[in-house]
DNA sequence: TTGAATTCATTAACATCTTAATGTACAAAA
DNA sequence: TTTTGTACATTAAGATGTTAATGAATTCAA
């Protein structure tokens, strides 16, 4: 009689949530978005804060028709720039302007306390266990 | 200079991706969204197969507004039924109808076989470090 | 070199997310 | 009892998720 297991999407979902609520306050007193932060954030850890967007897409986890409209919003607030490389009129760059750098340089310092706090209460231990498995999970494929 | 630290919630969040890819083109093949799929499996899980639809939506990580067009929807297709207590009108109760437990009851075989597909890929013990940590990460709070 | 595949971004249409605002039903205080 | 407060679901509006379709640029094969 087909019994339901615990579900390891749902617990992604769930501890995903959990962490959330410790960013979200902080990414609303600055008007952005989830997606917004993650396509600074990841710009911000590439070399040359410079990306293709196609490369962003996967990276974030945002499907391309979204991203879209995400850079196209960022273009607007000034965080991000946009353009066609010469060589290959299909692709597009994405790079993080000054705005979007001064704007990541300050809300560091609160994200990372928020990630000290959640350190805290899980403990360091556990919380880079919890890394390891996630970038293993992270390398399945069916 | 503000250094970005990997990012917890970007790890969780690739790493359902990851997990999802393998459920994904199930859930296609019967027509169902993962919210959808969400709610059918929580109220499996449950005493009655039965929830407040405020209970269901903090489990399930779908807020209130959401949930509301997720449920006119599983009601249009007949996957579940939903009525309001007649002790408290504010209220609204949700429960899988025949037809939701012959949808899940279908699909559980090849959902547990893509279950024991991550599993091989990333270990059993692994997996279940993991499932655990994911538990003490959900019961975080800021 | 021409024409058929391929690789991208974008648009389209519908479902969901997110916050704020509404409205209704219940509960507690005056 | 009337008033005030509270707990819900729902609506509203803009942003994003999701799949399929479109269209332009590049590549590859004939």
């Amino acid at each position: 009689m087909a019994k339901p297991t615990p579900s390891l999407t749902v617990a992604l979902l769930q501890a995903r949530e959990a962490a959330m609520g410790f960013f979200r306050p902080l990414l609303n007193e600055h008007g952005l978005t989830e997606q917004q932060w993650r396509v600074i954030r990841i710009l911000k850890e590439v070399p040359d804060h410079q990306l293709e967007s196609r490369e962003l897409a996967e990276i974030a986890c945002i499907l391309r028709p979204s991203l879209t409209g995400v850079l196209v919003r960022l273009e607007k607030t000034g965080y991000v720039k946009r353009w066609k490389p010469a060589n290959d009129q299909r692709r597009l760059c994405v790079a993080l302007t000054e705005a979007g750098h001064r704007l990541f340089d300050t809300m560091s310092g609160d994200m990372h306390q928020q990630y000290r706090r959640i350190k805290r209460q899980l403990g360091a231990d556990n919380y880079k266990t919890l890394m390891t498995l996630l970038e293993q999970l992270q390398r399945v494929e069916p």
